[in-house]
DNA sequence: TTGTACGCGTTATCAA
DNA sequence: TTGATAACGCGTACAA
């Protein structure tokens, strides 16, 4: 009882420990951590007794102490720039894949102020089994060397060539942007332009996508091309050229969603109507898509399938130490929404 | 030579540690620990071979031991939602003003299938000394049991009054709203329209300070109140109300720069032009408001401002275990572009 | 300047 | 079914 008394009083100040709990029923720590863990050793009726002292105790397990212990690390350290418009979606994906394989998830947030570099030697000191690096800006040597280094899997998501140092994920830009352009093909439209935005890591395939396309419907290609960066501003920037030209195209693709708001904002400032004039898509079907006033027809990444693949992607290579770094592909869908419509020419 | 080789075998299946080290160089693991940490009781000569040791082998400290080891935990646990607006920012705040005082941040998600339960018994298993709950939808009571359960400081950002639970950071968001209804008035607007988002947490000081403010200018108050929401869905719901009318006002006020983007976007497509027909204001100074497309007149809150603010608070009940919680209300400023403009009547 | 001994909270191995 | 003991990587007295 004097024991009790002192670990009972101690807790108050600290977080409460396996220890306490021991003390606080006159077991072992030991049983306590069986009972926790709901391991064969303890008897039905202490484990309720532990699953009650916890509960009321406010105990909750140390992490850190658990993984000093356990020689394998079952976390996921994921690397992820807040501010942009999808990562957030393939982190909130991430979650629910990790805990269904038991692994843990520590995020690390990559910003202007802090260097992927910080991020990633913050995911190394938590001791992460694999890391997930979402939409990097990194190169494929800066990415490779962080896999050599670092000595764990790593997994790159959002763009990539598959290559032996780490695994890849990433979103068939190539296929979408082919589905956007033979659907406005389909609806009649002959002077498709397609907004390329070099600054943005995928932009290749999808250009790729648009001019393997238009090359074999027969239409001649017409590309735009932003000075920099890959926002709305990018967007708004190429809008603006297309204003200056003496005819607007019917139809425009920009690569990706933001861009693709950007156009609309300055096109329908200037009176010009979408999907009346011209028809715009964009990619990504992010949230802005999806509003009934910008009402997107786009390309959807299934940016959940994408953090799931990732997970998966990690955890074969922390639990098969000699496996080959993958590459995998989501196949991305066509969302028809109202921003396409046939053109007016091809009306009447 | 051969415990060393052992040593040097062993590192590369698994994370290196300062055992690696001192084995590597012939010296104790106590001493690396000391050189490493910049503590006196290691000669020149030894520091430096235990850096260049440490950056060759790719040693990176074991968060999880050192806070095992340390009696007080220097680890700043943030809540946040990825999908959300400001958040982000105010979590790109954080990180500086923790390590300027020389704390840890661990993120912990709260999203659709996660919720913040969940995320508070992950950052209390990593043994944070306080919480930082940005933009939560919890209700007070819920936040003071939060805060009560886990014996650690938390501090709650976005929303809330002074109480003896938990700290608050919030942006005077009466003070913003009457600022930019002051500008409003100042251009000659009189009949301005409110649109109040009750389902957003701060609602209800916005529109206190539209309606004294209003009031103190003589001026009838005209409040659109939408259903629920407050994204751009709800804004654009605000605009087709405003569209249903006989007559639009000459002004519109929105709960936050999306809602007013969903006016925008609603407004324009109907042929209404901003500001040339009617004004428009958001809340927020998000990077939406700042895109050439959409140059909203808005208010700041610094989300920057508020992360060091929660930072600040936090490590104030850390580190003095018997301060009273405080409340710490951020001034916003008016940040005038091109979305208002003096009515037409006015012009004449 | 360097090394010894111990403990943080947990899990794992073994014996009782 | 339970309990003693050791170990994970690190920091910190204290001794050499």
């Amino acid at each position: 009882m004097g024991v009790d008394g002192q670990r009972d009083a101690a807790a108050a100040a600290r977080q409460p420990t396996m220890a306490d709990i021991a003390a606080h029923l006159g077991i072992s720590r030991q049983l306590v951590s069986l009972a926790l863990r709901q391991q064969p050793g303890a008897s039905e009726e202490t484990r309720r007794r532990v699953a009650e002292a916890a509960g009321q105790l406010g105990y909750s397990p140390h992490i850190g102490a658990r993984l000093l212990r356990q020689s394998r690390s079952r976390v996921i350290g994921v690397i992820f720039t807040p501010a942009h418009a999808t990562e957030p979606e393939i982190v909130e994906g991430i979650y629910p894949a990790a805990e269904n394989l038991g692994y843990h998830v520590v995020l690390s947030a990559h910003t202007p102020s802090r260097s992927t570099e910080r991020a990633v030697e913050e995911l190394l000191g938590h001791r992460c089994a694999a890391m997930v690096v979402i939409g990097s800006n990194l190169d494929h040597p800066a990415l490779r060397s962080i896999a050599e280094r670092s000595h764990v899997p790593v997994v790159n998501v959002g763009f990539g060539r598959r290559n032996p140092h780490y695994d890849v994920v990433i979103s068939a830009g190539e296929a979408g942007i082919a589905q956007a352009t033979a659907h406005l093909a389909d609806l009649g439209h002959q002077g498709i332009v397609y907004v390329n935005l070099p600054a943005m890591p995928p932009a290749r395939p999808r250009l790729n996508g648009y001019v393997r396309t238009m090359e074999k419907l027969g239409l001649a290609t017409d590309v735009v091309t932003t000075t920099d960066g890959y926002t709305e501003e990018a967007g708004a920037e190429a809008g603006r050229l297309l204003l200056g030209r003496n005819t607007l195209p019917t139809a425009v693709m920009a690569g990706n969603d933001q861009a693709a708001v950007g156009v609309l904002h300055v096109l329908t400032r200037h009176g010009v109507r979408v999907p009346e004039d011209v028809s715009l898509t964009g990619y990504d079907d992010s949230r802005m898509a999806r509003l009934s006033s910008v009402d997107l027809t786009t390309v959807r990444q299934d940016p959940l399938l994408m953090g799931t693949a990732a997970v998966e992607a990690a955890v074969r290579r922390v639990e098969h130490a000699d496996a080959a770094p993958t590459r995998t592909v989501i196949e991305p869908t066509l969302v028809v929404r109202g921003s396409t419509a046939a053109p007016r020419a091809a009306d009447g």
